[in-house]
DNA sequence: CCATATTACCGAAACGTTTCGGGAGTCCCG
DNA sequence: CGGGACTCCCGAAACGTTTCGGTAATATGG
């Protein structure tokens, strides 16, 4: 592999005017430059980037890391996620890695060590909850970062989110303007952001109309087809308590409580109202259900751009300030929801 | 962030020592050895790998590239792949990355450019081609490399693979040995060895059998339920000359295969036989069919040590001997075959 | 007691890049 | 013609690590 001594020698100039010639420095002249990059391209010239980060201390890579799973999978809005990153990424003309951390380490140690380690530049945390740890040890040691939702603390970093108290507001409301009462919520994950703030969105429609807030309709789980059914029929079992109405946290779980309508021989939306918030990926139309699904819906292929954008420039030395939004949504009335009967 | 000159200065000797210390040398004294690397963790020293890569020339990140393709985020498999081999190669002490190359991207310029890089040393290289450039490439430039499969061409790096020949002829036999003589494949991509080694094999069991070969009942595509379905449909229409048997590449297939039987009025295995190679992932269990589905079965979950393993071990210096392997498979007789009515 | 091993240590160079401080040569203006 | 401004260039140091060659001090054997 050619080194900068190597264009060097080849082109009888120093070491340094190579390298000034090859990053654009204006103090070569355009004549130099040109020759040099001729030259560079001739002798496939590569930068090493070990050595550029061992004095600059920018590699050009950032990663992602993410804690292995049983789930992790058939999670295809993480594998959606990672790819769309990675093409972001090599636009702006940075490397991006993932990393996945076996099920028991300790997630913290491994950042730590990567970031150590002295090969990345930066990080980008998906699926914060609550009260994130990750953030939490990115922000106390000054490490860049970039958060795909955000969480419930003091917002100090770059983060691209939706409104999702407003998404829980907006479904449970247009139920209720229905005139459900017995409204249920299928919701993400326990002490995901997401899933916390769009529950609250949920109570507040409720408590605006007067309905008394029941426990025993809302559950927690990984967004999947099978949690939608498995929850559904379990309502089922709520003698006498069987919601009018559902609000799925995802289309895919939206799918689950069609089947299980199916199987409790109800019939969507007569029997059942059922609204989702749709992340529209590719593979699962809201459109396509049957009846088709009321929705909020707003593009997760909305975020990468952004989320791309914002590490980069907080890499390139910018600020917090305006690298954080949160983005807005539609509601998309389809077929599943009616009038109470 | 500590560095080797702190723990020098901290322990009052030389930066030579403390490096010798930790790497367990053996020119350094018990006692010295110990305190530094109390000292170490006391001061949460991290070796930084770039400064390592640099003068050593390894830096301990191997990677996987992967070209995106629209079905990839589908594809699990890869994913499989993936989340596995990053945990086996961690037990290592090696750190796996991804790297998900743009779709219209040149492949073996990113290998190019990660290599020169510096900051890797070596590859995981997946689903192979029958003449792979990729591995025509590594191999002329001398990277350490592991190869999940084989290609076609003279096998001079390390490789994990089955014996896919002997898949596709067990299978076919069966069907043969039941009568059948109108006998379908539909197969893997087109020019991925895998593929192309099984064809081979259920034509020579065709052959053995004084079968004729007829082209229009093999077909190629990426293994998913739809490419079952569709086939399988298309099959149909080859007026008169439909098949008594199936043979599949991939579970998945043969449940679409199922889905198009059922949609044709057709029922396995009185009027279709269907066997299929099995992966044994996790998620998609023959065993659970109906009817339960005849296969080949090896567990792709067996070849992730290996490879990891491999890999390593050529980084080590080690040579290519005894890092190639072919591991067998077996066959489960269920219930989705039948003698041709 | 001398010669030779052995043990435990150290300084300096090297890896490939960026950057700091400086230094020639040319041009223009008064 | 003297002096400042501009343009283009260079040497050397630095980043954090490993490793080569060497050197004292101590132990071993005759």
């Amino acid at each position: 592999m050619a080194t900068l001594k190597d264009l060097s020698r080849h082109l009888g100039i120093s070491v340094t005017q190579v390298s000034r010639a090859l990053n654009g420095h204006d103090d070569v002249s355009e004549d130099t430059k040109k020759r040099v990059r001729k030259a560079a391209k001739q002798l496939n010239y590569v930068p090493n980037m070990s050595a550029r980060k061992l004095v600059s201390g920018r590699s050009g890579v950032v990663a992602l890391v993410q804690r292995n799973n049983p789930d992790l999978i058939e999670n295809h809005n993480f594998i959606e996620t990672v790819t769309n990153l990675s093409i972001e990424f090599s636009k702006l003309g940075k490397q991006f890695v993932l990393h996945i951390a076996p099920e028991d380490a300790e997630e913290i140690s491994v950042y730590q060590r990567l970031i150590a380690g002295g090969a990345l530049d930066g990080f980008v945390v998906h699926e914060p909850a609550d009260d994130d740890p990750r953030v939490e040890f990115l922000t106390s040691n000054d490490i860049p970062f970039v958060v795909h939702g955000r969480t419930l603390g003091e917002l100090t970093y770059p983060f691209f989110d939706i409104d999702n108290f407003e998404v829980g507001y907006q479904l449970t409301k247009h139920l209720l303007d229905l005139g459900h009462r017995r409204i249920a919520f299928i919701n993400g994950p326990r002490g995901l952001t997401y899933a916390t703030f769009r529950v609250q969105g949920y109570e507040k429609a409720l408590a605006d109309y007067g309905v008394e807030f029941d426990p025993e309709l809302v559950s927690y789980g990984r967004m999947t087809e099978e949690l939608g059914l498995v929850k559904t029929i379990e309502f089922n079992s709520l003698n006498g308590k069987f919601p009018t109405a559902i609000v799925a946290g995802h289309v895919r779980i939206a799918k689950g409580i069609y089947q299980a309508a199916e199987a409790l021989g109800l019939s969507v939306p007569r029997d059942l109202s059922v609204v989702a918030h749709d992340d529209v990926i590719p593979k699962l139309r809201a459109s396509a259900f049957y009846p088709a699904l009321t929705v909020t819906r707003s593009g997760l292929r909305n975020s990468w751009e952004p989320l791309a954008r914002s590490l980069s420039q907080l890499l390139d030395g910018g600020s917090v300030e305006g690298l954080q939004s949160v983005s807005s949504f539609e509601f998309v009335l389809r077929a599943s929801t009616a009038d109470v009967s």
